[in-house]
DNA sequence: ATATCGATGCTCT
DNA sequence: GAGCATCGATATT
C-alpha cells in the first residue's frame, strides 16, 4: 500500500480498505468493516486537538493509532491525514486461525474478528503497536479487489451519529452488526 | 431476536 | 467525576 493511499480523507480510505488484507505477524485476514473519523468530527478522538492519548492521530500517515476502549479492549486505527483515522471493525479470518482461537478461546469463526475489540485480541494487537508504521514491520497491508460496499451510521458513538461513515462488505457474515 | 447491564481503566474536564 | 469508537452474559419476546 502506497503512502499516498493514506494521505486522503479518511472517508475515502475507509471505503477503499474494504477487501484489503491485513496481517500482524502473519495472523489476519480480509478487512470487512471500517469506520472513518475526521478532525472536525465531534465523534473523533482528535476533535479537541492533540493530547497524549491521540498523539499518533497527528503523526505520520500510514501508522497505527491504538487506544484502550472501555478499560478492557484495544481498538486499532490507521492514520490518514493529520487528525483523521480509520477504525478497523471486522476482519474475515484467513491466516493463523489456530492462533486466533488460542488467544480468544474456542469460538465459531464468525466471532473471532467481528468487532474492533475482538479483532485486536485475535491479532494480538495492543498499545505496543501505537504509532507503528504499516508495511515496514509486523503489520502488513495489501490491496484487495473491488467489492460491493455498503455505508451507514457509525456504532457506539453519541455525537455526529448521523454521519454515514461506517463501511462494510455487502452481505458478509463477518460484519460486527447489520447495516 | 432484541434489550439491558456490569466489567474495568483510562482520558480529559 | 463523567464518559466512553466494546463485549459477553443474562433475561425477556
Amino acid at each position: 500500500m502506497e503512502l499516498a493511499f493514506y494521505q486522503r480523507p479518511s472517508i475515502d480510505v475507509a471505503r477503499d480498505l474494504i477487501c484489503s488484507t491485513i496481517t500482524v505477524d502473519g495472523v489476519g485476514g480480509i478487512i470487512i468493516e471500517t469506520e472513518a473519523y475526521e478532525p472536525d468530527d465531534p465523534a473523533s478522538h482528535s476533535f479537541n486537538g492533540p493530547t497524549p492519548r491521540n498523539a499518533a492521530m497527528f503523526g505520520p500517515s500510514g501508522c497505527a493509532y491504538v487506544y484502550r476502549s472501555y478499560g478492557i479492549h484495544w481498538c486499532f486505527n490507521i492514520v490518514c491525514q493529520p487528525g483523521s483515522a480509520v477504525l478497523l471493525r471486522a476482519i474475515e479470518p484467513l491466516h493463523g486461525i489456530d492462533l486466533m482461537r488460542e488467544r480468544r478461546g474456542l469460538e465459531p469463526l464468525k466471532l473471532l474478528c467481528s468487532g474492533p475489540g475482538r479483532l485486536c485480541q485475535a491479532l494480538g494487537i495492543d498499545i505496543g503497536l501505537n504509532g507503528h508504521p504499516l508495511n515496514s514491520g509486523v503489520v502488513q497491508l495489501a490491496c484487495g479487489s473491488d467489492a460491493e460496499i455498503i455505508a451507514g451510521p457509525r456504532i457506539g458513538i453519541t455525537r455526529a451519529v448521523e454521519k454515514p461513515w461506517r463501511f462494510g462488505l455487502a452481505g458478509s457474515p463477518f460484519l460486527s452488526r447489520k447495516f
